[in-house]
DNA sequence: TCGATACTACGGCCCTGACCGTAGCGTCCT
DNA sequence: AGGACGCTACGGTCAGGGCCGTAGTATCGA
């Protein structure tokens, strides 16, 4: 049987607590943070939050790196935050009686980051422009651009290049937990975005994993992605800050 | 932030006891299994694992059919599979301090079900002959086969019917975590499996999630699948029930 | 050099939850 | 009908672990 159990447990049950989770959470979107800012956002003391995070580094689900008198913690690695996605999903699924899709804040579920990459319609936008455009071909684990798509990507100034043949693909699919179905991740996806925020198509907003699509980047999109549609997000009604809802009895 | 956090903390905490992740890795492939067989694996007593198995019921991951006096108990979905996939990526990951590769039992790791697919070598080798022939072509999401390997699937006695148009892909890479590549997951690649066990290409262990690949099998694959490479299990050691082996300390 | 800040270490409180005993209900076999 | 079996419900016990208090170490700014 090859105890795999135990070791799932044990990662699991990192994840279980709901301190821990909110700051696996709020690390999701691949920045690094401070202790403090995670203890704020977890809702606990420093103290508490200092404990947590010494257990998911000795989890490996953590790494860290320290700034003068700061430590900024960030996921480990791209299979961390896929391993909550994968968890995220059923979070949202799980028995229809909880958990509404409309409790889901509408600017998360328009755009955000998922690690490095895009998710939320704008994701889901991007990866259905390059499928129905024909500009993604199967590769190893995921897919590769073809030859209109490597065109499309130089002329949103993202280098194809081939990053030395690696094992892993450049392109996957990921599936998205608030639509259900899947946007693109790998490390061309991560470079795509990397490239939005430094042209200000994007913008992150301070506080949260949303992220807005500024006009300039939705007519950067719309021209160089013949195909792509995201339709703009619903007006927020109040940024709701953290102090989850109450849970559901 | 949509409070993601506590719903992400209590399916991972369903997830995080030794008993309940013994029950659902052992349902990962994708049998029923009765309570009583589940408390057996999960090493309580019955009456402890119905309180765990009412707890995964309502926390919606596993489902559960009512036959006589018996209640056979599967995961709920794919979803939940493929999540836990994810968390087995990092357990047999995490840290290279603990859990060494060779710990993980060599049958596991040349071939074993993954919920209703191929994993391990064998999954790996039909994913890589597909792909490196040319066969698989990217779609919605994943793979969509293309003539030639519509042809492939019809030899081996799939029909790969387009089963409706759906939004799901037929076929989708899946992380292998024992061999960190990825092997084809899908409703395309469970039918293939489903063949494969009922013309006994392939068999089932009895008490494991391990897979023999008979001799007819290996030529079969061989014949229809141009490039389709598997090595032999190694001769294992001794079949190591559970009992799990003490933890890290 | 001194104080402020960021973080971690330790100790004690307390609650969650895993465990199994007994008991009860429904189903199958003879 | 009677007994065996599969499963679940309830109650008591106990350990694991989350929480914050105080205290200690390292870094920054003046």
């Amino acid at each position: 049987m090859s105890a795999q159990g135990p070791y799932l447990a044990e990662i699991a049950h990192l994840m279980g607590d709901p301190a821990r989770a909110n700051m696996l959470h709020a690390l999701m979107d691949g920045r690094a943070l401070t202790a403090k800012e995670l203890a704020w956002l977890a809702g606990v003391a420093p103290q508490t939050a200092s404990g947590h995070l010494a257990k998911l580094m000795q989890g490996g689900l953590l790494a860290v790196a320290a700034q003068g008198r700061h430590r900024y913690y960030r996921l480990a690695g791209p299979e961390v935050a896929t391993a909550l996605e994968g968890l995220m999903v059923l979070a949202n699924m799980e028995g229809t009686t909880r958990r509404l899709p409309s409790r889901v804040g509408a600017e998360l579920s328009f755009a955000r980051t998922c690690y490095d990459h895009f998710a939320g319609r704008l994701g889901i936008g991007i990866h259905d422009a390059l499928m129905t455009g024909g500009h993604l071909a199967a590769s190893e684990g995921g897919y590769a651009l073809t030859s209109s798509g490597k065109a499309i990507f130089a002329r949103l100034g993202v280098e194809p290049g081939q990053s030395g043949k690696t094992r892993r693909a450049a392109l996957r699919p990921c599936l998205d937990w608030s639509e259900r179905r899947p946007h693109l991740a790998g490390h061309l996806a991560a470079a795509l975005a990397c490239r939005c925020f430094e042209m200000g198509w994007t913008r992150r907003r301070k506080d949260s994993r949303a992220v807005t699509l500024t006009e300039e980047g939705r007519a950067m999109l719309e021209a160089a992605l013949p195909g792509f549609r995201c339709d703009a997000p619903e007006p927020s009604v109040s940024p709701l800050r953290r102090e989850p809802v109450p849970a559901l009895a």
